[in-house]
RNA sequence: GGCGGGUUAGCCAAGUGGUAAGGCAGGGCUCUGCAAAAGCCCCAUCGUCGGUUCGACUCCGACACCCGCCUCCA
């Protein structure tokens, strides 16, 4: 079968086939972060969704183009920079940095490009001049320029809202300016005293973009007018995702997107995870609390990124054993292959791999790996396994390491500290002195690590 | 109120019109000086009520509860 995506405009499966002639090459825009601020997994959860759909064309030949914007002037920020005094830009360096990182930890990788907002004032403002001209936004008296939905007519087809069956009393956004429809949003927002000396002048005076306007200006200038997958979360579709192919359509007169794909949000006892709730954990606090990015990379990306995932430290605690049974499994078949090369594939790598073109289906993907390690462990034990199917599987193993984008856990060498007790513990046992064996065990314990006896001798690894 | 999504064992979760993958936790056993690790085994009838069907958890219809979106939001 072929790669399947479930995509929001249809809220349908399709198969997924590039714009590409060649049916090659994928454009791929990501919506990236707001600057102002440490993400939160929430948000990095997304950011695994939009580096599995990534990796996952890879694998299957198609050469993505991934894009990823970063929002770096937006009102939130600008609320921050006003109340710090920090600049702008070292601001938001210095969190666009703090996210990159994050990225790393979790094994993602960055876009091939990451467009900031407030490099592109140009093209925007261009983009704005656009829509002018096809009679699409207009200008209100305090300088601001909106679009008109109505001129639209498409409007809310991702989304399905119907705006005039907005529950009355719902949140009414505290920005009303002049706008001559309820539903038309900010293309160009005026000046006020509140933004400081945030601003950029334009046609319409000083001031600063819209929020929606950044994404359909960079995905068409780094992709073209026609992109193939727009990834993002949920929360994203209304309004978000609605206005950018409002503008985006309405100044092309072509299709914005093609595939849009949204994945669900990370939950905290059943509650969504934002930062104005305050329920949030930042990768940084689980770190901190001794789970690696490894470890945290497969907790947030074994759920299907189309359901909501309910975010515990018990689940983390069962990624961490998942992936241990996983290790321990590899590295006994590495050692039943020595020296062996793999012949082809060990079948495991297919099964996988099909699992996930069925719109990423990553639970049927890891049972039928969890399959295998049961079965094939099962022959090790019973040496029924041979060095060519052992290799095979650890090569299969490997490249479904890599699809999963989990990161080497780091380095643990133990201490010379622990090493020495490890060494005094073996003469014991040797001696066959059980006492001071098991005394030593829990010293090495009390350090911080766990020795385990196996036939080549013994091992540390970290409690 | 409108629009989406969900409800499968203690927890996470896949799936099919013919009697339920997998993971974590738990229990038993093997291995081990004892452990740890590893292996084997055990552990659900699929929210409620109706309907269609030879047969439904899977199709249809109600209902209940939960979550998200309805212009801060990944």
């Amino acid at each position: 079968m072929a790669l399947r995506f479930h995509n929001t405009l249809t809220r349908s499966q399709e198969e997924f086939r590039p714009l590409d002639p060649a049916g090659q090459k994928v454009r791929l825009y990501c919506c990236g972060p707001t600057v102002y601020n440490y993400a939160h997994i929430g948000n990095l959860r997304t950011m695994v969704f939009f580096d599995l759909v990534r990796r996952h064309l890879e694998i299957r030949g198609f050469h993505p183009q991934h894009v990823m914007n970063i929002t770096d002037v937006e009102d939130k920020i600008i609320r921050t920079v006003q109340e710090s005094g920090e600049p702008l830009s070292l601001l938001t360096r210095r969190f666009e940095a703090a996210f990159f990182e994050d990225l790393d930890l979790l094994g993602c990788k960055h876009p091939h490009e990451s467009p900031r907002a407030t490099e592109h004032i140009p093209q925007i403002i261009a983009f704005i001049e656009k829509l002018e001209k096809k009679g699409v936004a207009y200008k209100t008296q305090d300088g601001s320029v909106y679009f008109s939905i109505e001129k639209f007519p498409c409007y809310g087809k991702l989304s399905r809202l119907d705006l005039n069956q907005l529950k009355p009393g719902a949140r009414v956004s505290q920005d009303e300016y002049a706008r001559e429809t309820y539903g038309d949003f900010a293309l160009w927002k005026a000046h006020t005293e509140r933004d400081g000396n945030i601003f950029w002048e334009s046609p319409w005076g000083r001031g600063r973009p819209g929020w929606h306007i950044e994404c359909s200006c960079m995905s068409m200038q780094h992709l073209g007018e026609t992109i193939d997958i727009h990834c993002g979360g949920e929360d994203l579709i209304f309004p978000h995702h609605e206005d950018e192919i409002a503008q985006s359509e309405a100044a092309t007169g072509k299709p914005f997107v093609r595939y849009w794909l949204h994945s669900a949000h990370l939950l905290v006892n059943g509650e969504k995870m934002s930062k104005t709730a305050g329920n949030f954990f930042t990768l940084r606090d689980l770190i901190e609390k001794g789970f690696t990015g490894r470890e945290i990379r497969y907790a947030l990306g074994s759920v299907h990124y189309r359901l909501p995932l309910n975010f515990t430290l018990e689940g983390l605690h069962a990624a961490r054993q998942a992936l241990h049974r996983l290790e321990e499994w590899a590295d006994r078949l590495h050692a039943c292959c020595a020296k062996t090369q793999a012949a082809s594939s060990g079948g495991l790598l297919a099964g996988f791999l099909e699992a996930l073109d069925d719109d990423l289906n990553i639970s049927e993907a890891l049972g039928s790996l969890f399959q295998i390690r049961r079965e094939t462990s099962g022959q090790m034990d019973r040496n029924e396994l041979s060095a060519g199917k052992a290799a095979e599987l650890w090569q299969d193993w490997k490249q479904i390491e890599q699809l999963l984008g989990l990161p080497d856990n780091p380095a643990q060498e133990a201490p010379a500290d622990v090493t020495a007790l490890a060494e005094k513990r073996l003469a014991a046992r040797k001696a066959k002195d059980w006492k001071q064996s098991d005394e030593l065990r829990v010293e090495i314990q009390t350090k911080g690590w766990t020795v385990k006896d196996t036939p080549e001798g013994y091992k540390l690894t970290r409690a």
